[in-house]
DNA sequence: AAGTAATATTAGCCTCATCTAACTTTTGTC
DNA sequence: GACAAAAGTTAGATGAGGCTAATATTACTT
């Protein structure tokens, strides 16, 4: 029983976290069509996600987090929302392709990063600078930072 | 022979773009040391990437990268460049953090995020407001908005 | 309560990326 | 120029993650 979730087991314990709504529970087929993966493939990372006490789990039964899930899983999400706003908000990337790279990015930064990226968003909504005209790449204004002439040449 | 690399043939391309100097030219041996696997599984990637027409391998001679594989490596590289100094400028940690999350994330991201990453460096550098006394998250100024107080509460 | 539909699991196969051990080729030294 | 050391490759295994086809279980419907 390891400890450690590789990025699919945290693809899927995400998936299962947004799926068990106020029921606290969801079946295989929903987290292979969420995640479009085969049935068997969610049988085996249930069984890899149980053995890590992640999830309880039970052969044709439905599917619920542990603590130690909920948890593990809050931790993913905390990342996935993160930098889906920074990749939204400050770069200025739509909202589905922050969202996507968030999906792939999430599992390759620790918590360090997390936590400055989690303070430099803080900052910047509450920078009375940023509030203003000539620093406006704040909250929800997209690209603001490259339509104030951002690049150096071109343009 | 597929034309996309596997975040594993990132590194290795990576790895041999920087490992082939004034000469053009390295060795299995060296790659095999800078990465820290084994000799076979350099012969693996090399066939890999041979397949692709990103290196000139030949059984038991020296490797090189072609004009496809140098520019891949390019693309990888610059994606390592940009993140590394996005970590270690603006969210202020420390140089070997920002470097090995950079390897990780280089292969998350896309040219479009990177390219917005690029020019938002670019804009704290020039940005006037940055480089004073009110928004100083510049280059090489470490933990500056951490210090400015961007945390809420705690502190 | 029986039978069918839906759901889940097993079995068997594939690819990728890694390893160790054994073998081959090249290199360099006397 | 022969032979040992260094370098590289082949052979064979493992583990993660995925798939399809076949089988088993549960649930619904009448």
């Amino acid at each position: 029983m390891p400890e450690n979730l590789s990025a699919s087991l945290e693809d899927y314990i995400e998936s299962i976290a947004e799926l068990t709504g106020s029921s606290g529970v969801t079946r295989a087929a929903d987290i292979a069509d969420k995640m479009g993966v085969s049935r068997p493939s969610v049988t085996v990372a249930l069984r890899a996600l149980a053995s890590r006490g992640m999830v309880n789990y039970k052969p044709y039964s439905t599917v619920s987090l542990t603590d130690k899930g909920r948890k593990h899983a809050a931790v993913v999400l905390r990342k996935h929302r993160i930098l889906s706003r920074f990749f939204n908000e400050i770069l200025g990337t739509d909202v589905e392709l922050a969202d996507s790279a968030a999906c792939k990015v999430e599992h390759a930064i620790g918590e360090e990063i997390t936590d400055r990226l989690v303070d430099f968003l803080a900052f910047i909504d509450n920078c009375p600078m940023a509030a203003e005209g000539g620093f406006e790449f704040n909250s929800r204004k997209r690209q603001s930072f490259r339509e104030k002439g951002a690049t150096n040449e071109k343009d």
